[in-house]
DNA sequence: CCTAATCTTATTACCAAGTAACAATGAATA
DNA sequence: TATTCATTGTTACTTGGTAATAAGATTAGG
């Protein structure tokens, strides 16, 4: 029977990548040390597990990293324009990237959802300088990897330079987040 | 006088800065045609400003990210860890840069403020699988680039696998927001 | 106009951490 | 015992560099 070597095998590459879970950021080499293997036995275990090599795997993890923080950054409305109204309401679609999700359950991450709906309430407003004065949101289902969701906004009401927006988002049918939001426009002078 | 060469190199130099700002995951090479110079001065370049090559860069990137979360899995969380006692409070802090102000007026756009609350509080929860079920949040003051936003966050309240987080942000001594997340514990095998 | 100082480019030897392909060795089992 | 798979070693090649040195280009200053 091949079950024993391949269960000798198999325990060591279950250890491989446990040892990987924990730190990323190892070389074959000590790896290698570490199983008491010989290095080209990691490069075949990672060969057969499909694991990437130090380099891109730290890569990968940097650039993670460095696509949420972008993402959030990019561009002053989250989600791309379906319609847009100004002074009235407005459709936006973002659609769910893996680097928004959380990675274990694939499920799309609170403030992403707040994003869109926040960036789209601000752009409704027709002034120079327009802020956040409040917001409540209830997240009503999940939403996962790939799924896309709509978000629509619209005014429901004005004191003075104040505004009320309502905006409900939905992936198909599934309404998925409902939010009330008070911005606040400004003169660029006021601050 | 020395003033023009060394004005151009600066120049040049400046360039270089602000594209690895933006994109710091380019190699010597790609710099050099950016820059329409050979790859030895972009080497000599990079000695002069102490810029360290791209592995390493690549490197700092991921282990800044990495080193600081670990358990809560890759990049869940919005700013850095100042405190965190989890089930019952957390401090992180958020430093803003360039590319989260709304670029007329400097100020921190509040969907950032908002990330940063929301993940604390949901790495304050102990679980496998934490979702925002709702919040609330009001913004005080804004922020502006440069500034660092500290935020407290604090349990305060629990029914079954529900749980009631407090948060409240400050830039110095000045709040700037002040918030109420209601999130869920769920086990994996609930979806 | 020519030279010295500074920039820029080229060249060479070296390194780490790999890939890819192949040969050689070992060990267990049917 | 023959075979079968695991393991190890070896070699040639790749990327993206460091470090050191030499040679060419530019230009300001005398």
């Amino acid at each position: 029977m091949v079950l024993k070597r391949n269960r000798y095998k198999r325990e060591r590459q279950q250890v491989m990548v446990s040892q990987l879970q924990e730190n990323p950021f190892l070389t074959d080499e000590e790896l290698a040390e570490l199983l008491f293997v010989s290095v080209p036995t990691v490069r075949l275990d990672r060969l057969d597990l499909g694991i990437p090599e130090l380099r891109v795997r730290t890569k990968d993890v940097a650039e993670q990293f460095y696509g949420q923080i972008r993402s959030l950054g990019a561009g002053e409305l989250i989600g791309d324009i379906l319609e847009l109204d100004v002074g009235k309401r407005g459709i936006t679609v973002l659609e769910v990237k893996k680097d928004m999700v959380f990675s274990k359950t694939k499920i799309l991450r609170g403030h992403y959802l707040f994003a869109q709906a926040n960036s789209l309430a601000v752009a409704l407003i027709n002034a120079d300088v327009v802020l956040t004065g409040s917001a409540s949101v209830r997240y009503l289902t999940p939403v996962f990897l790939k799924d896309k969701v709509v978000a629509y906004a619209e005014i429901v009401g004005q004191k003075g330079k104040s505004f009320v927006i309502k905006v409900n988002s939905k992936v198909g049918s599934a309404e998925v987040l409902r939010g009330r939001f008070t911005v606040v426009a400004k003169e660029m002078n006021d601050l």
